[in-house]
DNA sequence: TTGTAAGCGTTATCAG
DNA sequence: CTGATAACGCTTACAA
C-alpha cells in the first residue's frame, strides 16, 4: 500500500533518480522540478523505504544493545541515555536481552549480523572471546559499556570501579567509622566485583585500619535478596561494625531492609553507602547515600563513541566517567 | 567483508537458486546438492542478509515499541516480556522513547515506518487520533499495552483499572478501615487516572462509606515526589485517615517516606496499599502491600497477539489481565 | 532436480 | 539539469 520512487517520479514527471536527488538533497536540479516532485511526495504521503536503501547503502541506520538483565533502573538508565543519543542521530536501537547466557548471546549476535546492524553497544557483562570473535567478523564497530577488557582493544566507557569503592569506604572513615563491613558482589567478577573490593581494602589499609576477611560477604550477584541475606551474616561475623559499603543500591537497599527487621536504625546505629545511584536509592527509608554512576550520560556518551566510529573508522579512547558521592541520609558522623 | 548466495552458490557448484531452496527448507533439491550447499555455508561462514530479505518479502521481522517514559521498572518488565515473546519467534524490537511528546512521537512513527517495522506496541499513553491515523496508513497491525482506547477498534491488554482499584480499596475496607485517603494520579487522564478514582470511590459507596473530596488527591503524574507530597497535603487536610490507597507503587513509596519524616509510623499509624507490584514495592520498608498487574505477561501477551495478528490477519480479541493483591507489611488492621 | 531471469525500492554511474 | 540503467542480495515464477 506504500508508495515508491516510482509512483513520485511518475505524478511528477520525473525519473526517479531525479526523485532520488532532491531526496537525498543532492545537486542538479532546477528549483522548478524540485517545487514539482516535493509536491508529489506531500499529494502521495510518500516516506522511502530503509530497507531498500539499507541494501545498497550498507546503512541500516540501527544498532544492537545487549543486556544480561532487563529488570533494574541501571538498564533503564543506560538504555535511556543510548536511546537519546541513538534517536538525535536519527538511528534507532535494537534492544537484546541475554540473560548472560552464552548461547543466547550467540544468538542474538547472529540476529544482529543478518539484520546487518551498523554497531554494537555491549554492556554491564563480561566479553567473552567467543562474543569478539563473532563481532570481529561481523566487522562493525563495538563499543563496551560499563564493562571493559583486557584481552581486546575494545573502546568502554565506564567509572572506575576500584576508585569509586575507594571513594566510598573514605568517605566512611571520613565519617569516623573504623569498623567498616563490605557487602561484594562476585568477586570473581574481574570487571565491578573484584576491583570495589580492592578499592575498599585499600582505603582500609592506606588509612591504617585493620583488613578482617571477616568483615567481607562475597555474593553471587548484587541483589536485593543477597544484600539482605548478607548483613545478617556480616553481623553475626562482625557485629562491631558502625557502617558498611554495599557494591551496589540494591545490595544497600537489601542491606536497610534487614536491619529494619533486625530492628537496627539505620544510620542511628549502623550507616551504609551504596554504589550505582539508581532512582530506587532516593526512595528507600532512609534515603541511601550512594556513589553516583552518570548512567544516562554514560549511554549517551557509548552511543556517540559508536557512531564517531562509523564515520571516522578510526581509533577511539576509553573514558573513564567520573563518580561522586551523593548524600543522603542513610550515613551519620560516628563519635570517636 | 560478508559473503553473499552467490559466493555460496560459486563455491558449491549450483545456482544461486538451489542455494535459497535450501536455506528456506524448501523442496526440490536432492540430498546430496543439500550437503554440498551446507559444506559451503558453513565453510565461508555465510549468514543472509535479513536486509535484502526484508526488501523481498516485505517482512523485516523487526516491531516497534512505543514508550512514554525509560525510566521506571513497570517499563523494564512490560519491555521484559514483549523482548522475550518477540525472540521466541525469531524477530527483535526497537524501542522509542516518546516523552510523551506528539512531535517525537510522529517523528517515531515516521522511522518506524520508513524502517517498514511488521507491528507497533503502544504502551502506557493515550493514543491520540493523530497517532492512530497515521498508523492505519502504514497499514501494520498494532496492540495496545497498558492503555486503550475508546475511538477505535484497536486491541489492547491492560488490567481493569476501576476494578483493580475496587480491590484495593476493598481490601483495605476489609482490614477494618474506615477513613480511606487516596492519592490519585491525573484525573483526566481517562485510561489509568479517573478509572482508578472511580473504583476507589465505588469501593467506598458499596460499604456505605462517606465519600469526602478532602481525602483525595489529585496529582500531574504518578510519581515518588507527587506521592511525597501529597501526603503531607492528605494529612493535613483529612488528619483522621488511617489509610490511604495510592494509585502507583511511586506514589506509595513515596508517601512512605514522607510518613517517615513526619513520625509516622507505617503500618502502626498509617496503612499504605500501592498499585503496580513494581520492584521497588518489596524493596521498600516496610514492604508495601499492593495491587500487583501481571506486567511481563502483559508484555508478551500483547506480542504474542500481534504476531498472531500479522500471521493471520483476522481481527483479535483484547485481554483484561487479572489482577491481584500482594500482601506484604504497609496495610494492619484496624481495631473498629 | 536444477538454472535463468525478473523483480523488491533504492542509489549511483553514466551519457545526453 | 535530467534520464537510462546497473547494481545491492535475495526470492520466486518459469523453463529446462
Amino acid at each position: 500500500m506504500s508508495f515508491t520512487i516510482k509512483d513520485v517520479a511518475k505524478l511528477a514527471n520525473v525519473s526517479i533518480a531525479t526523485v532520488s536527488r532532491i531526496i537525498n538533497n543532492q545537486t542538479g536540479y532546477s528549483e522548478k522540478t524540485k517545487k514539482k516532485v516535493l509536491e508529489a511526495i506531500e499529494e502521495l504521503g510518500y516516506e522511502p523505504n530503509a530497507v531498500a536503501r539499507g541494501l545498497i547503502n550498507k546503512r541500516t541506520h540501527t544498532i544492537g544493545v545487549l543486556f544480561p538483565k532487563l529488570s533494574s533502573t541501571l538498564v533503564t538508565d543506560l538504555l535511556s541515555g543510548i536511546e537519546k543519543a541513538t534517536h538525535d542521530v536519527g538511528s534507532s536501537v535494537i534492544v537484546c536481552h541475554t540473560e548472560s547466557n552464552g548461547e543466547k548471546t550467540m544468538k542474538y549476535l547472529q540476529l544482529l549480523n543478518e539484520k546487518r546492524i551498523d554497531g554494537i553497544i555491549f554492556t554491564s557483562a563480561p566479553l567473552l572471546e567467543e562474543y569478539y570473535q563473532y563481532i570481529k567478523k561481523m566487522n562493525v564497530p563495538m563499543v563496551l559499556l560499563s564493562t571493559e577488557t583486557y584481552a581486546h582493544p575494545v573502546p568502554y566507557v565506564k567509572v572506575n570501579d576500584r576508585h569509586a569503592a575507594y571513594t566510598a569506604t573514605q568517605f566512611l572513615i571520613n565519617k569516623g567509622h573504623k569498623k567498616i563491613g563490605m557487602i561484594s558482589g562476585n568477586k570473581d567478577d574481574i570487571i565491578s566485583g573484584k576491583p570495589r573490593i580492592d578499592g575498599y581494602i585499600s582505603a582500609l589499609q592506606d588509612n591504617n585500619l585493620l583488613v578482617d576477611e571477616k568483615k567481607i560477604i562475597f555474593n553471587r550477584g548484587f541483589s536485593f535478596y543477597d544484600g539482605m541475606d548478607s548483613l545478617k551474616i556480616l553481623l553475626k561475623q562482625a557485629p562491631d561494625i558502625t557502617a558498611v559499603f554495599a557494591a551496589s543500591d540494591e545490595l544497600a537497599i537489601g542491606a536497610i531492609s534487614s536491619a529494619y527487621q533486625l530492628g537496627i536504625k539505620v544510620p542511628d546505629e549502623l550507616s551504609i553507602i551504596g554504589y550505582d545511584n539508581l532512582s530506587i536509592a532516593e526512595m528507600s527509608v532512609p534515603p541511601l547515600t550512594t556513589v553516583a554512576q552518570p548512567l544516562t550520560e554514560m549511554g549517551e556518551m557509548a552511543a556517540n563513541m559508536l557512531f564517531e566510529m562509523l564515520d571516522s573508522d578510526k581509533l577511539i579512547e576509553s573514558r573513564i566517567m567520573p563518580h561522586k558521592i551523593v548524600e543522603r541520609k542513610s550515613v551519620r558522623d560516628q563519635e570517636v
